[in-house]
RNA sequence: GUGGGUGUAGCUCAGGUGGUAGAGCAGCGGACUGUGGAUCCGCGAGUCGGGGGUUCAAGUCCCCUCACCCACCCCA
């Protein structure tokens, strides 16, 4: 005990039964996407450092959350804190921008940030989302938000709160940055540490600060500020949203914690015990392929939702999804019985769950399948073999009923 | 990164002012040697997270360390 070895601060084992339970969250989550004409898309693991620098110097991801490190050639590799700049990559690397103009991607998989630890919030952390590229439509941006609220609907969650905001673009934000400037520069003795160093090195983000929210409210607002191409992009969104009946508030501080975002940022909460959590979030990047070194502008639209936090808010609702297959445990009773199911068992192509208990008696087996939850057991030992038969006894009920051997594999294999 | 809390059998936890560990649940066995979930009976040695110190003696005091949790921060 004294030199055993325990997981990394900040991971997790995913073990049975939570881990049938996200087996099944991320099947419901790859099949919401993929209706939607979405593709799967993985990158690796880690990338180089460089990637995720772009990502915007001022944002505390690159600035104090990444693992990096060193290979053994010297070069300078990072765990990927988000999804979204590999996906790009990868895009621009296979030149699939050119070939097509909309991609559709999806994706699961870890995420690394070197945090403190707490509940819902890890190192190794696994997200979820979607990436439109190739179009600057807002009607994109609705198509984005809307299926993000439809995985969350998909579960059944319903109290779940749509903040939305518009940050403009590169005509517009150096505009609405002089004036918020100009409104801090009055007030900087005022704000916290942080909010001191993000005014000299982010300004926009000072805005989300929750320690000086109150005394921001009267700061300006970045959708005052907007050129008419920002403004009509946020309204016609606006509109589509309203139209489809997708319930948003609008949140004229909401930023976001990445740089690359433009136009379109929102986050979509639940409400956990009382506290709203944040579930996901995303936004408009229509820079971010020119930052990654793209010769010509590729927009995207996207978002990420954490899948552990969907987990603590489905078992906080009770809406954990379930095993939809019967379960069906097989009991051969005897050392013959055994051997006669052998050739079965290597034949078995079944599409129920089939666990096949070959060294208990009947009662322990029973148990064994009460324990399980499973919906039928089949057993059969020497009695049932003189007769060519098998018993199947619904574990719901305590009805049996025979079914001839040479049967068995058929029933096994049917629906 | 800052502040605080917790860490005892598989799980949830009890263990005033230090004297070498308990309960409930689960599990296992039996009553029921081929029939589960009920009931009854029996079964618990776990280096009290790890290391060091104080002491005749520490789960109980001190220091260090690890992990988890809460708030802040941040975000998924």
């Amino acid at each position: 005990m004294a030199d055993k070895l325990f997981k990394p601060r900040g991971t997790q084992d995913f073990l049975p039964p939570m881990s049938d339970t996200l087996e099944l969250i991320k099947a419901k989550i790859a099949d919401t996407f993929r209706s939607l004409g979405y593709h799967l898309i993985e990158t690796p693991i880690f990338e180089h450092t460089e990637l995720f620098l772009r990502l915007g110097e001022a944002t505390d991801i690159v600035q104090k959350e990444m693992y990096t490190f060193k290979d053994r050639k010297g070069r300078s590799l990072t765990l990927r804190p988000e999804i979204t700049a590999p996906v790009v990559r990868a895009l621009l690397e296979a030149n699939l921008h050119k070939t097509s103009d909309l991609k559709r991607f999806y994706y699961i998989g870890p995420i690394f940030r070197y945090e403190k630890p707490q509940k819902g919030r890890y190192r190794q952390a696994h997200q979820f989302g979607i990436e439109v590229l190739g179009s600057s439509s807002p009607f994109i941006d609705f198509e984005v938000i809307s299926v993000a609220m439809k995985v969350y609907e998909s579960f059944g969650l319903k109290d779940l709160k749509v903040s939305l905001n518009s940050i403009g673009c590169k005509v517009c934000r150096p505009r609405y940055r002089e004036a918020l400037l100009e409104y801090l520069s009055g007030k900087v003795h005022e704000l916290c540490d942080d909010c001191k160093v993000r005014y000299k090195r982010n300004p926009l983000r000072v805005l989300d600060c929750k320690v000086d929210r109150d005394k921001l409210r009267d700061a300006p607002k970045p959708i005052d500020y907007l050129c008419d191409d920002c403004r009509a992009h946020f309204n016609h969104l606006k509109g589509l949203l309203d139209k489809a009946g997708v319930p948003y508030e609008v949140d004229h501080h909401l930023v976001r914690g990445l740089d690359y975002y433009n136009r379109t940022v929102f986050e979509i909460r639940a409400n956990l015990a009382g506290k709203y959590l944040e579930l996901a979030g995303g936004g408009r990047y229509d820079y971010l392929a020119q930052e990654i070194g793209a010769d010509e502008e590729v927009p995207g639209c996207g978002f990420a939702g954490g899948l552990e936090r969907l987990y603590m808010i489905l078992e906080e609702a009770g809406a954990l999804p379930e095993r939809s297959v019967p379960l069906v445990v097989v009991l051969p009773l005897s050392e013959r019985a055994r051997e006669n199911f052998v050739a079965i068992f290597r034949e078995l192509r079944p599409k129920k769950v089939i666990s096949v208990a070959w060294d208990l008696n009947l009662r322990k087996g029973l148990r064994y399948a009460n324990r399980l939850g499973a919906d039928e057991v089949i057993f059969f030992g020497d009695r049932e073999l003189e007769k060519g038969i098998a018993v199947i006894r619904d574990m719901k009920t305590g009805d049996q009923r025979e079914i001839q051997f040479r049967d068995l594999k058929a029933y096994l294999e049917s629906g």
